[in-house]
Parts: C-alpha cells; sequence; structure tokens
DNA sequence: GAATTTGTACTGACCGGTCAGTTTAAACGG
DNA sequence: CCGTTTAAACTGACCGGTCAGTACAAATTC
C-alpha cells in the first residue's frame, strides 16, 4: 500500500500492537500503563509517542487494526465456502487465535459515551453487514422463522459468537475448539432449518 | 437479614451503589475516580471510606449486590412459574432495568487475571446453575438436540442474553422490550423443540 | 570518496497533574 | 453518647505526555 513507509516503522507498530493487545485485553485500557506497554514491545516509551499522538490513539489504532484482520477473513472465508456455517466457523477461530482481541472488544463495545463508542459503532457495523449478508440469503431462501428480522438476528449472532468464544477461553478452556464449534453449527443449523 | 445494621449505614450504602454503578457501569472501574463517586451520591468521600475498605472492595461489594438482585429475582420468577421462558423473560427485564450493571458486568467477566476474577467466577455459577435448573428440565424430558451439553448450554444462554440485552440498549434503543423477548423466545422455543 | 548535512526512528530522564487514601476536628442524629 | 457523616487539607505514588539528544543511513557537497 503506502510506499512512503519504511519497513522499520511498520515492524514498531507491528511490536506494539502485539504488546498493547496482550495487555490491554488481559487488564482493561484504562489500567495499563504506557511504560508497561513500551516495556512489553521492548521499546522506549518516546517510540509509542512518535508513532502515536496518543495512548488513546494507539488504542484506537489497535481496535481498526483487529477489525480490520476479522473482516478480511470473514471475507476470504466467504469466497471459499459461501455459507453461514463457514463464517461462523471462521469467526470462531480468529476469537481462538486472538482471545485478548475479543476481551477488548467486549469491554469496550457496549460503553455508552465511552471515548471509543464512535469509532466502534462503524467497525461493529462492519463485521455484522457481512454477517447480516448471509443471514439474507438464507432469510430469502425462506430458512429464517417467521418473526426473525435479519438485522437483530445478525447482531445477536455476532455478539453470541463472542461471548460463547469468550466463555470457552476463560472457563471452559478443557473443550476442544471442534466441541465448541460443533455445540455452535447445532444451534446455527437449528436455526436454518427452524419452521 | 444482619440485624446490628443502622438504617442510616443502609441507605448509604444504596447511595453509593447507585452512584458507583452509574459512573462505573458507564466508564469502567478504573477510570472512575472516588471522588466522582461521593459527588454523585452526594456524600463526602470520607463516607466512602468509612464504609467500604477501598474502593476495590466497594466494586466488588456493588458486583456482589447486584448478583444477589439477580438471583433473588430468577428465583422468584421460577417460584411464579417453572419454566425457561420465564427465566429468560426475567432476566431481559433485569437487564433492562440495570443496564449499567451489565456494562459492568459484560467488561469485567472475562478477564483473566482480573481483580475481580476469583469472586465473578463464583457469582457466574449462582448464576449459571439457576439456568442450568432449567435446562436440566428441558434435557430431562428429551427436548433438546442432542449433542448440545447442558453446561455449556446454560452459560452460553446466559452470555448471550447479557448481550442481546446491551446490544438492545446501546444500538437498537427503538425497539421495544417486548419487540427483543419476543425474539429471544423465538430462539429459545427454536431450541425447546428441535429435533 | 572523505566530509558534511539531512531526515527518520528511537531513547529515557524528567515534569506536572491526578488520584487513592489519610487525617483531623467538628457536627449530627437516634 | 456513640456510631455515622462532613468538610477540607494533605500526602505521595503513579502516570501521561514532553523534549533534548542519540543513532544511523541516505543524500549532498567539494
Amino acid at each position: 500500500m503506502s510506499a512512503h513507509k519504511s519497513a522499520r516503522t511498520t515492524a514498531t507498530k507491528q511490536k506494539l500492537f502485539d504488546a498493547a493487545l496482550k495487555l490491554v485485553g488481559e487488564r482493561g485500557a484504562a489500567s495499563v500503563t504506557v511504560d508497561e506497554i513500551a516495556a512489553e514491545a521492548g521499546v522506549a516509551k518516546g517510540t509509542i509517542y512518535y508513532n502515536f499522538a496518543s495512548k488513546d490513539a494507539l488504542v484506537e489504532a489497535l481496535l481498526r487494526h483487529g477489525v480490520e484482520i476479522l473482516a478480511g477473513r470473514l471475507r476470504s472465508a466467504e469466497e471459499a465456502e459461501n455459507s453461514l456455517e463457514a463464517l461462523v466457523d471462521e469467526m470462531l477461530g480468529f476469537w481462538a487465535e486472538y482471545p485478548a482481541f475479543g476481551q477488548l472488544l467486549v469491554s469496550e463495545l457496549w460503553r455508552t459515551p465511552g471515548q471509543w463508542h464512535g469509532t466502534l459503532s462503524l467497525l461493529r457495523d462492519d463485521i455484522v453487514s457481512i454477517v447480516r449478508g448471509q443471514m439474507k440469503r438464507l432469510s430469502d431462501a425462506g430458512r429464517l422463522p417467521e418473526g426473525v428480522e435479519v438485522g437483530t438476528a445478525s447482531a445477536a449472532l455476532f455478539g453470541t459468537l463472542l461471548v460463547i468464544a469468550l466463555d470457552w477461553q476463560v472457563f471452559q478452556p478443557e473443550r476442544s475448539r471442534a466441541q465448541v464449534r460443533d455445540s455452535v453449527m447445532h444451534l446455527v443449523r437449528g436455526l436454518g432449518q427452524a419452521r
């Protein structure tokens, strides 16, 4: 893409994203210090302020970055197999790979006048609209129970997958990913073939 | 309960719970100051430290208090009508009444080594076990699809209701409570009568 | 092609404000 | 009276943000 960025800053930003994601996901954006992020990334504090305007700006960039990855994956999953199930499977895989991002998202997404609420609303829409595309297909095929609104169902499915993944990681780590996926699939299939 | 508490302190604690719930739910435990909570409650800062050992202790008490209310409501709902649907309806009503508590819970519940993780695990179990009771009834009656584990399903249902309620409050406030409840019921009924 | 300049990325000591928690003396109320 | 609350000043650790300076490679100059 932008050819005017050196490989060096890109690498540094990546290190900062990794470090910030780990710490912020675990302990919350407000209680992690910039010094800690710098230490975790193996970088001086000043470097953070060279690359980002503020701590908030770093977190916001992290949010965008993560959603970008998720959206990209969902789109390629759709390309490979155009089904709701493929989407669900991919999303579950993403949360399994980046649990800290799930923790960050879940703790900020519904904070009413939060500092990232505007950004997060937009990002949420990115993902939900992808889910909605698949839901719409089911609906058009008459495979959705009447009374279920596509928009609501999409938002609910997204949120549900998020918490199920989180709950799995935190409270039931002994379950395999396949087990969790199958349980969710059961639910989703039930939805798809309900009368 | 404990008869050795004056009505005065009980009232003060209630004011503090209300104030703390509002602020902490909206902006997160870490970024709310004790002075703000005192101001919101219309109480001197010293009073907070007379009634609670620390800011953390106040939040923890708040967590316990909220879960106690929720559990109490769920139990009386079950007494009135012994069905999963009654439980779901009551839970949705609770989240509608205390949205800030939902925000607080969702942002702390899956924080892996968080300061309240231990307490929260126990509190989560309180609620989930109530849900599990109803799930078990369905399961014994053979009204649950095979392959769905009761424990997992209960945890998932609890989490799902929480995020659906939150998403409703934040992103779709125009929907009526009845609408949301009906959508969820659709899902739950679908689960109950799946083959 | 050595010497010098320029631009970019990074460093870490430092500063000023913020905030949890303390202290105290006095008032309140049941 | 005694348990509770108030008001206000104070402490000190902590933390976001700053800034003068370093490193170094790629131009630029002579």
